[in-house]
DNA sequence: TTGCATAAATTGTATATACCAGCATAGACT
DNA sequence: AGTCTATGCTGGTATATACAATTTATGCAA
């Protein structure tokens, strides 16, 4: 007799994994709280320890925790910027996180730039431009907010692209000769768009914004990218105690 | 009879991540190159499986290899900009690459700002601001020169540090409320004052000029770093093909 | 009370083994 | 010639085990 089917394809270390994130997100789990052992885990998952111990490794190695030999694994203080720095494609972080990823095309207009997008993009008032807006979501949730400017004269092949499946750093990573990289990570709270974009109250706070403004010969581009804190996570190694916990969110 | 002092103190692991990083490093590996199996490679440092799979995992989630099932482990095909955009302490990134961090203190006056240097700031011109200037060593090699300017009137405990010892990161990661952290990349060459520092040629190119400025609520501080463009890799996870190999550098 | 040795718990590292999954190729078959 | 299959190599995951290193708690002795 076979296996019935799958009936689980997800590795016993990703759904360890996910167990300790669920119990943070949830709140569960606080900072500074010490999770189970090794070698609770283990027998909690009836897994060996050494599938434990690599599944807390990676969380360690990703910012969520900490680990002192001898004492024990602890919920990493704070969450950390450093994933809002890594420049990486949306989809391909919700992927990793063993979700599906989708997105909706929300706006595709072309136009001439209003003083704003000018100024964001450093060309002329009124210059010729391409505004795109998708939302990501994540197992269907809708997770992120992506606002695109594009000069086209600058990115023809630009507009080609299924913005849907294609997400900006998508096609930067793979097309763009790369010359300078501006990078502004801001906190916000929601507005009525927002908040009914991504399915969160109206004036939640800690909504970050990340502006980038990429500077190539042949391109010029803004993105724009707008979602809840919790996705991404903060750590030591960014920010200290003060760092956020002053924080307005 | 007991362990003959401590021959190796360093884990296998971190002598097997050692072993491929100088591989790349000295050129012996390129990018795209296959690095042995992890049988040749277990075998060669009678190491297991097992270490062998950790150390070169390891590696993977750090960007530097991309594994493929069934096919073999290469060399991550480009640099990325990742670190460049983790915050981090650069005494941590050099004590975690397993060597010594020292410093030397360059420069640290008080006057006045300049033109620039106010600009830098965001502060009237001639506001009075402190000035340091830094220069990082791993294992007595220059590798990273540090440039703060701290408006003291925000930040009177800042003045009180061993800056040869605290970084700013280190500092600003314990004591700094964050609130917006502007960030920008970009590449220059190397002029005599800075050649002459970093021990390398002059208008050696490939520098990262990397600028940071912190907006808190208690200090404004800004610093620039400037490095070989060694230190730090690119992967695929940032640029793609394009994105490297048409730079001037 | 103080100091020190010891024990217990926890993570860190390493081994040996097993089986699964993806890829490429050689060889057999049509 | 084209197609299929078997095989072998590769990495992916998981287990069971062992010992080292670190921290804290405990208990005993001075």
């Amino acid at each position: 007799m076979k296996t019935p089917a799958k009936i689980s394809r997800i590795p016993l270390s990703r759904q360890i994994k996910n167990y300790i994130l669920d119990g943070i997100s949830s709140g569960n789990l606080s900072p500074g709280d010490r999770i189970p052992s090794e070698a609770e885990l283990a027998k909690h998952f009836s897994a060996s320890r050494m599938t434990v111990n690599r599944a807390v490794s990676e969380l360690t190695v990703e910012g969520r925790l900490n680990r002192v030999q001898g004492l024990g694994t602890f919920v990493a203080e704070f969450k950390t910027l450093a994933p809002l720095f890594e420049i990486r494609s949306i989809a391909q972080e919700i992927e990793d996180q063993g979700k599906e990823h989708s997105s909706i095309l929300l706006e595709a207009q072309r136009g001439p730039a209003t003083k704003q997008e000018a100024g964001r993009l450093e060309v002329p008032l009124g210059e010729d431009i391409f505004k795109i807006q998708v939302l990501h979501l994540s197992d269907g949730h809708p997770i992120q907010i992506e606002v695109r400017l594009v000069v086209p004269k600058f990115a023809p092949l630009f507009l080609e692209q299924d913005f849907t499946t294609v997400t900006a750093s998508d096609y930067l990573q793979k097309n763009v000769m790369f010359s300078e990289v501006e990078h502004k990570v801001d906190a916000i709270s929601a507005g009525p768009e927002i908040s009914k974009l991504l399915e969160i109250e109206e004036n939640a706070p800690c909504l970050r914004l990340i502006r980038r403004t990429w500077l190539g010969e042949d391109i010029i581009t803004y993105v724009q990218l707008i979602h809840p804190g919790e996705m991404f996570r903060f750590t030591g190694r960014f920010s200290g105690p003060q760092a956020v916990r002053d924080m307005p969110c």
